[in-house]
DNA sequence: ATTAACTATCGTAAATTTACGATGGGTAGA
DNA sequence: TCTACCCATCGTAAATTTACGATAGTTAAT
């Protein structure tokens, strides 16, 4: 990966790091390895549509990803993005 | 610093860090050790106001600091607080 | 005192973000 | 098929972000 594209990844993975409910969403995710929408509803005092909306934007960041579990839909890390995020912000750092 | 504090922390950061301008202009004080708002100019293709208002941000976000050197201005990093953010992100992705 | 150089701030417009309620879509079980 | 449950999406409003030009402020030298 390039140079303009290591900046753009690593702004687009600090845009999605950038609010607390984000950030809380992705802590929890690595507790629990994975949950659920209604499980972080009862967490948050946020509606559900701005939960979803939020694991939204994690998950065009490449963050997270969802698969289907019926009824539900089971969120997790994105483990190849996540360590990518790592480096970058590491390699930011360094 | 507690749990809570953490998290508002890292999100500001992040959030300092989810413009690709504003890291291109970390890195360039990264390289540099120090600059003024009119080498930044010279680099972006961007208004003199836009980049002072990014190199504010920065600043309020504790990332980097400004020094009269007249009749310029000089910013560097802050290293207590790019340290601080270093240990925060690094954390984050333990 | 005036001027020149450098930069912050103001005012503003367009785009994006964040939040909500309401609606819609999909699946499992009755 | 119908219902209940879970969740995404739509529509929308308020706030924030990003960009610009124009203006104001600060300092050094004339």
């Amino acid at each position: 990966m390039d140079t303009i594209n290591e900046s753009e990844s690593l702004a687009k993975y600090a845009k999605a790091l950038s609010h607390p409910t984000r950030l809380a969403i992705l802590k929890h995710l690595e507790n629990q390895s994975c949950c659920c929408t209604g499980d972080l509803i009862e967490l948050f005092p946020l509606a559900q549509s701005t939960i979803s909306q939020h694991l939204k934007e994690l998950k065009n960041a490449g963050l997270i990803q969802g698969e289907l579990n019926p009824p539900k839909i089971k969120y997790c890390i994105n483990q190849t993005h996540w360590q990518q995020a790592q480096v970058l912000f590491l390699q930011f750092f360094s």
